[in-house]
DNA sequence: CTTGACCTTAAAGTTCACTTTAAGGTTAGG
DNA sequence: CCTAACCTTAAAGTGAACTTTAAGGTCAAG
């Protein structure tokens, strides 16, 4: 597969994938005898795992931090058993990230919205929203 | 409240408070007669619902343009927990989705972990690589 | 055997979201 | 009065994450 092909199939820009490359976090692969890159299907999973890593908030360098041995297919029983566990991790830590994103945004549509028998919501929703006038008009 | 009280509460740099003054997102605020800038208290909380809006993925154009006032008195509450709401939503399906991959991991590491080790172990990667494969299409 | 769609590289450019700098004005304490 | 710690502005600088450009090599079709 090459590179026109997997930026097909991940919806990433070549440009994207040599990037990523050039910056540790997909491994180096093989090369034709022309020097194309030949990649193999599991390469879109990877970009996949990047992507919505991103997404949770973390950094590429989080990222290429949290993705270790991208050690290409020599695949032994151990070590794809490791790459899989390590996997779980890494999205454990996503679901982590994600789940305080939620609890946030909770919270603060709780306090803008008020809520109906919390007198001390409704307060704070109607301070925040008075505010937000005020500066509006001001502006 | 001068700006590097407000600095101190809400744990934005005064830079950063300046920076989101120039770019729109909160109001020209009140001067003294020194010209100091002059916030009151709530200001924090507005600034607390950027960082969270900006924790959850959202660009500070998409929050200038969920804030400031483009109609009447009545512009922003229900557009704000809308567009929050969504955002909700968002994160939420991104969290199933990593559900479902950590599930079909999971799967695939109790597979392997319960195959003989034989001469075959490019098959087993063949065909883990397959449940990936099928696993993210299914998600 | 040329055309056009691919691929390669290194280097420079862009956007976003700030921060730092430069040059000054204000205010509280000794 | 002096100093230090605040505040003001405009403009330049920074780092992350890419993209674009320049200059060229490869390859299938006509």
């Amino acid at each position: 597969m090459k590179i026109g092909e997997l930026a097909q199939e991940s919806g990433l820009a070549p440009s994207r994938i040599r990037f990523y490359e050039r910056e540790g976090l997909i491994g180096s692969i093989d090369r034709g005898l022309n020097g194309y890159r030949q990649y193999s299907r599991e390469t879109s999973q990877v970009l996949e795992i990047i992507v919505m890593a991103q997404q949770a908030g973390f950094s590429l360098d989080e990222i290429r931090n949290l993705l270790p041995p991208h050690a290409k297919a020599d695949w032994s029983k151990d070590k794809l058993v490791a790459a899989l566990k390590n996997k779980v991790i890494e999205v454990a830590a996503l679901q982590r990230r994600l789940s305080e994103t939620q609890a946030g945004l909770e919270a603060v549509i709780a306090r803008i919205e008020g809520t109906p028998t919390g007198g001390d919501c409704f307060e704070n929703a109607e301070a925040v929203l008075a505010d937000l006038r005020d500066q509006s008009k001001a502006g």
